[in-house]
RNA sequence: GCGAGAGUGGCGGAAUGGCAGACGCGCAAGACUUAGGAUCUUGUGGGUAACCGUGGGGGUUCAAGUCCCCCCUCUCGCACCA
């Protein structure tokens, strides 16, 4: 009998036969209810990596289980396929964008294939071809109609010497420079002001917010993460007017959280940015120091300017504003910390109870006042050592005129309302959240499908025109701005309107925008009408279960959320939310080695002499590094196609599923992997040693219940019990396999202890039931090994489409129960009982155990605390 | 600084307030073998023992890894948002 099985030749023979039999496509039906498993849809890079094999393999568990459990499943695949990368390859290596993306989706396609993955792959997607990008065009014009897509002057990050703007990724820190340097030619990055395209996400700031609330099937972590990047907060705008007015700027209106603070602002702080600066100085003697100082701060990037610990500066501009409550004149300066985008790119200055503005103070030596004393009553404004910003503790306004005495709630409420009594200003909502600024100065991206007329001025490509295609005539040079730009056939277009000369939009799309409503387009990928149908989005939308990336939890889901919105309000789908669970899963992470000559080394590159590590090039021992995510550089990268070839996919899939929880990080491990391995093995012996009880055979004794029977009923049940639970309960795949596992050698036990031959009719159903849920169980984890013996056992139909099994409450329980005694809580015995004696006889026979005497001796128990079937404690 | 999460054997990890350490790895002994890094069986938290054990200290409870309070450490995310 073969010791193991021949993993490649099953899992290559089912892999066909679920293709050839369309297994996994699925159409709208109303017999049985809908369930729509989805995981993020990968960047075809060239390669699968563990961390594809880890999401792929949760969903499909998800997408087989649902199927199980009787629901028509779409689970869909497709590729993210516009993007940086391909381009680069594009200069690098010559080869055409698109020829290398579908070389990789070809690839990688296969390597899915392997995995025995149940997508429906006649509703594939490619983001990057044009039957895809015409409808996100399509809904980039509807937004341009809605006012949802306009343009506007922003800054961006642009590499002097590429000539070219570059991603905030690809502005690298390097120490000693003063700002990020091009990730290709290290040249010093500068800002530069261009007009781009941009989406009015904050139009549905507050909806997003709202939502928050209703996604309970969300990650906690992921909901906060959200709820900070949009960032609500309360508060008040207020004018202060100008004294000594020039350029007709008669006031600054300045936004603060704390109104209450406000006899306490000392001076005023304007972003470098703002227009208002240079209108501001024009004049006065101070203009020049404060445009170098404007100057040297706009060209830092801006992760390098707003760091957190960057130190405070910056420039008096010689003029004066009004604090409208104190009438006192306050200098205005510009520093380097106040935004331009937050806000009104203006603040009040409150040294006492601003920690940025303390700081800033002392260094230009501006009067700090305290005017919210600390409920101690103890602080005293020349001994402040830091800004007192406490308000959620009873904090008191001091040296507010009228408004002394109050608490800080009451003086943000009283403050706020005089401000809009006296027609200072208005109480406002703020928010972080950015408009989406959504053009790639790119090639490999969707053309936004807008024309420059100089007629017309900013003309909609019409809908009948659409899509825009890339053009195939682009050279890839690197440099210069969007390659588009160079390409004659493309840029040059009539007008649509006055059919005059008119220039193509070169800009393309973030991908991001691609990756914002796939999901809908999975439920009818072939439309050529309509970007989605919106029968189809109804019948499947919303997404039941979506896996991916904790590294997604802000831009694409909150994306997406917007684009769900959006495509609602356009009459395409009656979703608020697209996702209702979400699974975000770890990282996938593996040790690290690193020789101090070799650097980081392959663990191929070391040897073990003595229970020592070694590097086999210079034999020096080799540090274990951190235990790190998956990646090239540390060369601690496990091979997905390695591990197939050596294994299998029924044994890459156990383990990914069962080394952690799949929202934690998953630590691979070789020897772990085997442990899977020979599990699997383990099933295909027990099930080959246990074929004859599928035959048919004359039954040899009677069918009384015997001892056997009842043990592996109570196995079978108890582990279908187990498997269900922890799949429905946050799907817990770890401990799910880890059942099987119990179950398995369970069984083994079962079987050494009494010999299969002249089993009863009844003990060989038995058995036949233990193994056929133990094949049905182990199907959603292990496809294709379950198929097999699925078949061997002689069962016609696939096994991925058989009814989960039910547990029999009946048979889970024993007749038999243990009891562990307490004495004072402490574990002191342990009785077995026949199941179904009651609490009074359970208590009798354990005040009777022998073991207990030295315990309870002669005392009385003062109490004694019976949990059903659970424990005894006596309390003594 | 703000937010989230986590600290349990040699390791990955289990435990609706009720037998801490399921399952797997590793390790040890044995079996089968010419041999095995295949397979099978048994054992495996510490301690000679009484006992002690879930980062530390308190508390609630008959009973705490689990609930409450304080503290420590680590990881991740955001980070001058007025």
């Amino acid at each position: 009998m073969a010791q193991t099985y021949d993993h490649q030749a099953v899992e290559s023979k089912w892999q066909s036969h679920w293709e050839q039999a369309g297994l996994f496509q699925v159409k709208e039906e109303l017999t049985t209810p809908k369930y729509y498993c989805l995981e993020m849809f990968p960047y075809p890079s060239g390669r699968i990596h563990m961390g594809h094999v880890r999401v792929y393999a949760i969903g499909d568990v998800v997408a087989r289980y649902k199927t199980m459990r009787g629901f028509h499943v779409l689970h869909p695949m497709g590729w993210d396929a516009f993007g940086l990368p391909a381009e680069n390859a594009a200069i690098e290596k010559g080869v055409h964008p698109n020829v290398w993306t579908q070389e990789n989706v070809a690839y990688m396609k296969q390597q899915l294939r392997r995995m025995g993955l149940s997508y429906d792959w006649d509703r594939e997607v490619n983001t990057s071809q044009p039957d895809y990008y015409r409808w996100s065009q399509w809904i980039f014009l509807k937004m341009v109609e809605r006012g949802l897509a306009y343009r506007k002057r922003s800054a961006v990050n642009w590499c002097p010497s590429c000539e070219t703007v570059l991603a905030n990724e690809q502005v690298l820190a390097q120490e000693g420079k003063d700002g990020g340097v091009c990730w290709r030619c290290e040249s010093i990055v500068i800002q530069k002001e261009l007009e781009q395209w941009f989406f009015r996400i904050t139009e549905y700031a507050q909806e997003l917010l709202d939502g928050c609330d209703r996604l309970t099937s969300w990650p906690a972590r992921v909901l906060a993460m959200q709820r900070h990047w949009i960032g609500r907060s309360e508060g008040v705008e207020i004018d202060f007017p100008v004294v000594d007015v020039r350029e007709a700027l008669t006031a600054i209106r300045i936004f603060t959280t704390r109104p209450d603070t406000i006899h306490g602002a000392t001076f005023m702080s304007l972003a470098p940015e703002s227009p208002l600066v240079e209108q501001l100085i024009a004049g006065r003697p101070e203009a020049d120091a404060v445009r170098q100082f404007v100057e040297r701060v706009s060209r830092l990037d801006k992760a390098t300017r707003t760091a957190a610990d960057r130190e405070k500066e910056g420039v008096f501009t010689g003029a004066y504003a009004i604090n409208p409550f104190t009438q006192e004149h306050i200098p205005i300066w510009v520093a380097n910390f106040v935004l331009y985008e937050y806000g009104t790119g203006a603040i009040m200055a409150v040294p006492a109870h601003d920690q940025r503005d303390f700081e800033f103070a002392k260094q230009y030596t501006i009067p700090i006042r305290l005017v919210i004393q600390s409920p101690e009553g103890t602080l005293v404004p020349d001994a402040l050592e830091a800004a007192y910003e406490a308000q959620a503790e009873a904090g008191v306004l001091v040296n507010s005129g009228t408004f002394s005495g109050q608490s800080v709630s009451d003086g943000k409420q009283s403050i706020g309302e005089h401000v809009e009594t006296q027609g200072w200003g208005k109480r406002t909502v703020n928010f972080r959240l950015r408009d989406w600024g959504m053009a790639r100065q790119r090639y490999w991206g969707t053309p936004i499908p807008m024309l420059y007329c100089d007629e017309c001025g900013i003309v909609s490509v019409p809908e009948d025109q659409l899509p825009v295609l890339l053009p195939e005539d682009v050279p890839f040079t690197g440099k210069g701005g969007s390659p588009l730009k160079d390409s004659a056939s493309f840029a040059k277009v009539t007008c649509p309107t006055c059919g005059g000369a008119a220039r193509r939009e070169s800009d393309t799309m973030d991908t991001f925008v691609d990756s914002s409503w796939y999901f809908l387009r999975y439920c009818s990928p072939k439309d050529t009408q309509q970007p989605v149908n919106p029968d189809a989005v109804k019948h499947w939308m919303a997404v039941d279960q979506y896996v991916g990336g904790i590294e997604h939890a802000v831009l694409h889901l909150l994306y997406a959320r917007f684009f769900t919105k959006v495509l609602r309000d356009l009459g395409l789908t009656t979703v608020d939310e697209p996702f209702v669970h979400l699974l975000t899963q770890g990282m996938v992470t593996k040790e690290t080695y690193w020789c101090e000559e070799h650097r980081w080394v392959l663990p191929s590159d070391t040897k073990k002499v003595d229970g020592e590590r070694l590097c086999t090039q210079c034999e020096k021992v080799i540090v274990t590094g951190r235990t790190e995510k998956m990646s090239k550089s540390k060369k601690n990268i496990a091979s997905p196609e390695e591990l197939c070839d050596r294994y299998g996919a029924d044994t890459a899939r156990l383990f990914s599923l069962f080394a952690a929880p799949p929202e934690k990080d998953l630590e691979w491990s070789d020897t772990g992997v085997e442990g899977c391995s020979r599990f699997l093995n383990r099933v295909w012996r027990l099930v080959q040693e246990q074929r004859f009880v599928f035959e048919e055979v004359q039954s040899t004794s009677g069918s009384a219940a015997t001892t056997l029977l009842v043990d592996v009923h109570r196995a079978t049940h108890q582990t279908i019990q187990k498997v269900t639970h922890d799949l429905d309960r946050d799907f817990q795949f770890n401990t799910a396999i880890a059942a099987l596992m119990e179950f398995v050698n369970q069984l083994y036990k079962l079987m050494k202890d009494a010999p299969l031959e002249g089993l009863s009719a009844d003990e060989r159903a038995g058995w036949r039931s233990a193994i056929e849920c133990l094949l049905l169980l182990l199907g959603p984890f292990a496809p294709h090994i379950a198929e097999e013996l699925w078949e061997m056992t002689g069962h016609a139909a696939s096994i991925a489409r058989q009814p989960w099994p039910v547990f029999n409450p009946d048979l889970v329980v024993s007749n038999e129960w243990t009891i562990p005694i307490q004495v004072n809580g402490k574990l002191r015995s342990r009785i077995t009982v026949q199941a179904g004696t009651t609490k009074d006889q359970i208590i009798a026979i354990a005040q009777g155990d022998d073991k207990l005497q030295e315990w309870l001796q002669d005392k009385t128990a003062r109490k004694v605390i019976y949990v059903e079937q659970k424990l005894v404690n006596f309390v003594i």
